[in-house]
Parts: structure tokens; sequence; C-alpha cells
DNA sequence: TAATTTATTTAGTCAACTCTAAATTAATTC
DNA sequence: GAATTAATTTAGAGTTGACTAAATAAATTA
């Protein structure tokens, strides 16, 4: 099964849409993500529905079949192996590395990625902290960690709740925090243990022991 | 001026194709080049002469232009750059690099470039010997020594000859060797001065100190 | 120079990927 | 449940880059 580079980023848009959630994803998610208009999505589903990448039902959305998460997880493991060198042999700054990613993980050559992992030393994680499949498509989780746990400078990105009623997420929501956010403890506060946090290097906010206690993250 | 991928390609090709020469480059050489068809370049040739990368005079084959000479110059450079970088730093044979360097020269990212120069500490030739442009499309003339004067296991290229008569021409041809081909000098027979020489990494052959003395060899 | 051969271009088609506008299906509201 | 709104698909068209077949220009040969 071959995939056109345009192809690989439908499917890359659909994996990363359907990740966590176990719905469908729908015509509109794919093309807001994408960036292309929603009957332009159409057409490339049917393609990738006959390609048995996805599974595709009209007006119903799609889900990735397995053959698709494999190929969508080899595009992601080229990806972020190329970040990692961008980052650390040509010092590029984490946040000038993604548009040259998208360009390079394109390049069609398994023995140029399994030479370029070994020259990297076989990292687990690109410099966002997210994990790098391995070439059968296997990702290393991360062990989870209670936010208020966490010391100060380090860095993660929040994956779940402890405690997920409406109304502990819409506290979050409030203070500018969700499910998916990349956060670096800046300080903690020795008199209540509150902390200070940076989220997805822009926003600073406070939250008490308590709400932390219930924020699960995992650590870059 | 922005070229397309397929664009790039073709302007190399025309570009490898006029060296040495100052002819125009025939439809049919194109078409040899690029393994596509005479039809195809010509519809590829009005194009460029429209974007005048090239001087393109129907029935009468094309010139590259300043701006085109500077272009092609360009994507040679990052092709020979990625050589290095696949040589040097990921282990790959010399004869392993050309496919992937021709996906990787396309990559779109003058930052890119500039730091996988300065990381590779700014090379300026290429595995197989042939110089690298710098950013403004000067290559550094490599000095030409005669054949004869080289030492054992020294590597080149045949770049011209002194005695250009047809005679000598056709010696050469008779020998195996050719302007253009890469050689290597495998032992010097103290006797006679006469030469044993690898051409093109697969045959061997002897010639006479004059007949070398005849023969500039660019050294690698 | 006329005739033939070769080189090149034009015309028409195709595949991939995009778009707008129109039609259709699904979801929501009254 | 019917009507309205939103989401999605279909139809038709444009661009890029390739092709084959046919037409035309240039070069070669007689």
């Amino acid at each position: 099964m071959t995939l056109t580079t345009a192809e690989e980023n439908y499917l890359k848009a659909i994996y990363h849409l359907s990740e966590g959630g176990k719905k469908g994803v729908s015509t509109n998610d794919v093309a807001a993500e994408m960036k292309t208009k929603p009957a332009s999505v159409s057409d490339m589903l049917r393609k990738l529905g006959e390609k048995e990448v996805i599974e595709y039902r009209k007006y119903y959305g799609v889900h990735i079949t397995d053959e698709g998460k494999k190929l969508a997880l080899q595009t992601i493991r080229k990806h972020r192996l190329w970040e990692v060198f961008l980052v650390e042999k040509l010092n590029f700054a984490w946040d000038e590395v993604h548009e040259v990613a998208e360009e390079l993980e394109h390049i069609q050559s398994p023995l140029l990625i399994q030479r370029l992992d070994a020259y990297l030393n076989y990292p687990k994680f690109d410099p966002h902290g997210d994990p790098i499949p391995d070439e059968f498509g296997d990702v290393k989780a991360r062990p989870r960690v209670a936010l208020n746990e966490m010391e100060v400078d380090q860095i993660g990105q929040i994956v779940a709740v402890k405690d997920s009623s409406a109304a502990f997420l819409k506290h979050l929501d409030k203070m500018g925090a969700y499910i998916g956010a990349r956060i670096k403890v800046l300080d903690k506060v020795e008199f209540d243990g509150s902390l200070e946090i940076l989220v997805d290097q822009k926003k600073t906010l406070f939250m008490s022991k308590d709400v932390a206690g219930n924020i699960l993250v995992m650590q870059s």
C-alpha cells in the first residue's frame, strides 16, 4: 500500500482527530484540520476508503483501520525523528521545526529513517515530549503523574483528570487549562502547596494543590 | 520566483546538459535525461520560458538564463549538501545517496540548508568530488592537474585534454576513457612512468605517461 | 532542389487534488 | 412529525504534469 503525500497528510489528520475519542471523525473536522473544503475531503475519504486505510460510510464520518493506523504512525514516526534531528543536531528552536518536519516526513526511504534513528540514538520522545512510535507502530507509554507531584521547571501535557465531573472540567476551562494542554511548572508555593503553571508556552495561571491533584500529566 | 518540484528537476537537467557546451539543449536531450516523452518536455519548456528561467525558441532548443542558472545551482547545492550528510553522518555508501538526495533537495527551507551547511562544516565538495555551490551560486574551482602528476590512490574526474585532436580523443575512447569519467590512480609503473587507472569504479586500464600527460583531472 | 527522415510541437486525454455551486441527507427545532 | 438548519456529497471545472497520436518544422539525403 503506497500513499501519496496528500493521502499521508489526510490520514495523519484523521489519526490525530480520532485519538482519545472512539467516535468517528466528521468531514468538517478533517476539512478544518487540513484547511481544505469539505467537498475536497469527501473526495479524499472515498479514495482512502478504497485503499482500506479508513472505513468510510457516507454521511457518517470515518474510522481509521488497523492498516491505516499503522501507516499514520509511520508518518508520525518520521515527523518526530526529524524534529529531534532539527533540534538536537541543527539547533532549531522547538517551535521552528514543525513546518520543515512536515515536508521531511514524506521522504520515502526506509533506510534513511533507520539510519537517522540510529544516529539520534533511538530517541523515544520528540522535542515537544510526544512519543516516537517504533518501526512497528508501537509507542512507549509514559507514566502519568498528578500535577501537584511535579517539580518546578518540569514540563508535560495534561492527559486526563481524576475528577471528570462537569463541574471540574468547567473549572479547568475557566482557568484556561484543558486536556491536551502543554504545561510547565513555574513555581510551587510552600505555604499552601498551590502551583504556578505555564500553559501552551503563553498563559500563566495559578491553581490550588487540590485542583492540581486531580490533573494527570504525561511528563516530557 | 518559485518553482515546483517538477520544474526544479527540469531546470537542473537543463543546467547539467548545458554544462561545458555553449550550444542550446534539445528537447530530445531533456526528454532522455528526464525519462519523459518529448511532448511532455515541450510543454514544460514553454512554462519555464514564461517564468524566464530559460530562453525558449520553438524548434531550436533552450538556453538557461542567469536567473535559471542561479536557481539550478541552489538545487544542486542542496542535493550535494544532503549527499555529504548522508555519507558522513548517516554512513550511507557513496552510491546509495543519489535517490534520497533527489528527494531531499526539494525541501523548501533556507534556514535548514544554512544550518545543515554549518553542521557539516561548510563542505566544498560532495562525496563524488563534485563542488558544492555557495549560497550565491559560486562554485570553488578545483585546480586541475595532469593525470601523470597524480599520486597512487588519488581520485578525480577527467575534465579536459591538452591535445584535443580527433585522433587523441579517439584513442581515449578506444581505451575506455572520456571527458567526465571518474578515475582513480591504482598504480604508477616506475620503469616507464605508465599508469594503471580505474574508470567509473569498474574498468581498469593502462596508459602511457605521454597519454596521461595530456589528460587534465579535477582532483577530489 | 525535391524527397525523405528526424525532431519537435500541438491537440486531445488522463490522473491527482483542489475549488464553487447545487443537490441531498441528517440533525434540530418548533 | 413537519419544517428548518446544518452537514455532507455530487457535479462540473481548473491546475499540474504526464501520455499518445497527429501535424508540422528542420535536417538530411538523393
